[in-house]
DNA sequence: TTCCGACAGTGGGGTCGCAAT
DNA sequence: ATTGCGACCCCACTATCGGAA
């Protein structure tokens, strides 16, 4: 029995804020919004890792079909996903991923399903070496897209129309990997990915210390957004911003300071135990990927105060 | 010399499990 | 019983540094 790479750790894609000027030179893919997983299928048995290396087999019982359906010695690379209205819903893998043996009610009530994007082993072969095509070409010749498996289409260059598509469809956005690219274990690029990012813009109302490098300067803003006439909690931002940019706010809130909670209803405890209230007259603008159920910013980052917006004027948008 | 990639360190939302209260 | 905290997942981002270009 060949031996399988104990480990291999996921190669990770490099942010960019547009499409590259190459970008034929790239495979594109459509981003999934799940948990990434290594597979290590051997002697019918099937191993799931993390992108920290945990072990992950035990969660996802139902993926244990892999092994059945490939009954070679392979190294697999994927994303874990569920399904919410047909399409990868990170929020709904929520309450399975944390589970360690879950019950067959949890199992029919939040099924998942393993989209493979990568082939880096097999029989005796490591594939890290091969060009993207290749392990691709060999991926999608293994025929292993039957459900919970899913090996999701590429293109050759197209990434314009892919990321219109993944647009369209409401998914983070699109992954690229330069055709002609090995596999590089644990490196972040040559791939990189597009995301469909949003924009919001949001008030101040209060802001929470930092901690270690950022100690006695702000930690986070709390934001808020006006709904049906009150200012809605909207979750915190804690990244975009430079030391310079920090600063200034600082400035600028501590007139602004103030002793009650302005958000209605009031913040969550554990925000309101450290905040530092301010008047709700600051306007910013945030970066981020999508609302959560609970109408919580998430990956928010920020981009800079909008001094010619009003306070009052500002809406979630797009409440969808 | 400049630039890029990797790392460390800050911050976010969310869930679960467990210890302290 | 409730609360708080760390460990996991998903991240965005700034600042720094050493080696590649």
């Amino acid at each position: 029995m060949a031996e399988l790479p104990r480990l291999v750790r996921p190669m990770t894609p490099l942010p960019r804020r547009s499409l590259p000027p190459d970008e034929d030179e790239y495979g594109w893919e459509l981003k999934w919004d799940g948990v990434r997983a290594v597979a290590y299928v051997q002697g019918g048995g099937l191993r799931l890792t993390s992108r920290n290396d945990k072990d992950m087999t035990r969660s996802y019982p139902e993926l244990a079909v892999l092994a059945r359906m490939l009954p070679r010695p392979a190294v697999l690379d994927g994303e874990i996903v569920a399904l919410r209205d047909g399409r990868p819903s990170f929020a709904t893998l929520q309450n399975r991923m944390h589970v360690q043996r879950p019950g067959e009610r949890l199992m029919r009530a939040v099924p998942v399903q393993y989209y493979l994007f990568d082939l880096l082993h097999l029989d005796e072969e490591s594939l890290l070496p091969r060009p993207y095509t290749e392990r691709r070409d060999l991926l999608d010749g293994l025929g292993l897209d039957r459900e919970p498996v899913r090996v999701p289409p590429w293109w050759r260059g197209e990434g314009e129309s892919v990321f219109a598509v993944g647009l369209a469809q409401g998914l983070e956005g699109v992954v690229g990997k330069p055709l002609r690219s090995r596999y590089y274990p644990g490196r972040r690029g040559p791939w990189i990915k597009v995301k469909n990012v949003r924009h919001q813009e949001v008030v101040v109302a209060g802001w929470l210390p930092g901690a270690g490098r950022r100690a006695d300067m702000i930690g986070s803003l709390a934001l808020g957004v006006h709904d049906e006439g009150r200012l809605r909690y909207a979750g915190n931002v804690g990244t975009g911003f430079s030391e310079t940019d920090l600063r200034d706010l600082a400035a600028r809130l501590a007139p602004l300071a103030r002793d009650a909670d302005p958000f209605d209803p009031p913040a969550p405890r554990e925000v309101a135990r450290r905040a530092h209230w301010v008047e709700p007259e600051l306007v910013g603008e945030v970066a981020f990927g999508e609302w959560t159920l609970d109408g919580i910013l998430r990956h928010p980052s920020w981009r800079g105060l909008r001094p010619d917006k009003k306070p009052e004027e500002v809406r979630r948008e797009d409440p969808a």
